[in-house]
RNA sequence: GUGAUUGUAGCUCAGUUGGUUAGAGCGCCAGGUUGUGGCCCUGGAGGCCGGGGGUUCGAGUCCCCUCAUUCACCCCA
């Protein structure tokens, strides 16, 4: 047991699981401009008000999940940032994007901060990667960010999750649906528990989607938002629905969904992984239209956008076996000298072999001969390149196939050759 | 913030109603093979039994406190 050990709810990634990670980035970063994405990264921490206001003061990210600080006496308090769209809007109208085209496309892939008790699929530091469109509004902006999420799920390999969608309606909708909702519940009011209670006054809507099994009773019963939408809503979520059909990607409409940031308006969805326990969103994300007004723009700046954890990402990978194709490879070849005598020559080859562009290893613990072996083995070289007396005085060197146990004897440019013919890389990616 | 759970070797875990020098497997190191790996055999290193206090002739084992872990609530990706 260690004297210091990771902080509560971080955690270290250590090269097998770096290679995964690795993996799934390439993944992002390639669909993501295939789509005509461009990455952005954006500070990892900001001015707490900019949270506040972005993502609603009365949520739970905002009241107590933040992870706050006072750099000085004097300065303005600061947060780590528990989300990206904030920050990414944040900057969109800093640097006065929309002058410079009508529309941007970003993406990120970056680590985010928040409070919690830590449990399966939820940790204190964790990464998301998503995108925001920005800029436009409209039915075929949102199913085009939700097209790219879902492509990037079927591109892993991902299978067995489930797409919800909703439609939030704009500001006026729910302004109406609200005072419907809070007078149906006025009657049960001393039925519900101290949350509900809460919701019921800061924020109805998140009460639809209550785990509370007796609250869910009532939930039941409550008033539809969808009867409360204008037609322009209904014809912009039938239209998102359209694209989805047609690009034949399945979802399910659920009409309780909810978001927990008060930036959405009109689609909101989410996706649910059954391999993941309680914490079971991998994914979501929505349109959100008055973002931008909220951060102090002066004009309207439509956008909608998506989120997805990749730590639960990964989780749900692991647990369907969508890794077990992916082999890191050790290095080409393995130096190993007869004794320590000969450690600088041993290391001069290797130097010499890795100019040449072969990946090349070499033991500096001055272990035994058998050990050398063995540490090739472990990582996988798939030759050895031995430095003895002999091959010292005669320039001629052995070099063994540790997959054949063949053994040649050659020049040091003859094991080049050798060793950069494609055959002899090709043998890593098995 | 609330509830439950688990802390014994580098890792995964045994350890009986409290009883003397705390074990196994894997890993690591060395030897068997004085210039050659994987398999096998032999040996070795490595433990304040999470920390503190208490009960007892005696505590890894029982009690209290504390720290940490994990899962769930909550919330969300």
């Amino acid at each position: 047991m260690s004297q210091y050990q990771a902080v509560k709810g971080t955690r270290d990634i250590f090269p097998e699981e770096a290679a995964q990670w690795k993996y799934v980035e390439g993944i992002v970063h390639s669909l993501a401009s295939l789509y005509g994405f461009s990455e952005i990264r954006t500070p990892v921490f900001e001015y707490t008000e900019l949270f506040q206001r972005g993502i609603g003061a009365t949520t739970d990210i905002v009241g107590k999940e933040m992870f706050t600080f006072q750099p000085d006496p004097k300065g303005r308090s600061l947060t780590l940032r528990p989300e990206m769209t904030a920050g990414v809007m944040r900057a969109a109208i800093q640097k006065n994007l929309l002058s410079l085209a009508p529309v941007h496309k970003l993406y990120y892939i970056s680590e985010l901060f928040r409070k919690e008790r830590p449990q399966a699929g939820r940790q204190r530091q964790f990464s998301q990667f998503g995108a925001e469109l920005i800029g436009v509004s409209s039915p075929a902006a949102v199913a085009e960010v939700m097209t790219l999420m879902m492509q990037v799920f079927e591109s892993l390999g991902l299978h067995g999750l489930k797409l919800r969608v909703n439609t939030l309606g704009d500001t006026a909708d729910r302004l109406r649906y609200r005072e419907a909702l809070q007078g149906y519940f006025a009657p049960y009011h001393s039925v519900l528990d101290e949350a509900s209670k809460e919701r019921l006054e800061k924020n109805p809507l998140r009460i639809l989607d209550s785990k509370n099994p007796a609250v869910q009773e009532i939930v039941a019963g409550a008033p539809k938002l969808y009867d409360y939408l204008h037609e322009v809503a209904v014809r912009d979520f039938e239209k998102v629905l359209f694209y989805l059909e047609e690009r034949g990607i399945a979802y399910e409409i659920d009409h309780r969904l909810v978001r927990g940031l008060d930036y959405y308006c009109y689609t909101a969805f989410e996706v649910t992984s059954s391999e993941l326990g309680a914490q079971d969103a991998i994914g979501g994300g929505g349109r959100y239209d008055g973002l931008a007004r909220e951060l102090g723009s002066s004009s309207e700046v439509p956008a909608s956008g998506f989120a997805v954890g990749m730590e639960r990402l990964l989780m749900t990978m692991e647990k369907q076996g969508l890794f077990a194709a992916l082999n890191p490879h050790g290095p080409v070849v393995y130096v190993v000298v007869q004794s320590q005598e000969l450690a600088d020559n041993g290391l001069q080859v290797a130097y010499r072999l890795r100019k040449a562009g072969i990946m090349t290893d070499i033991d500096l613990a001055a272990r035994s001969m058998k050990a050398q072996m063995r540490e090739a083995n472990r990582i996988r070289a798939s030759y050895a390149l031995f430095i003895g007396t002999t091959e010292v005085e005669t320039g001629l060197y052995s070099l063994k196939n540790l997959v054949t146990s063949e053994q040649t004897t050659l020049s040091l440019e003859g094991v080049m050759e050798i060793l950069r013919e494609p055959a002899a890389k090709e043998f890593y990616k098995l």
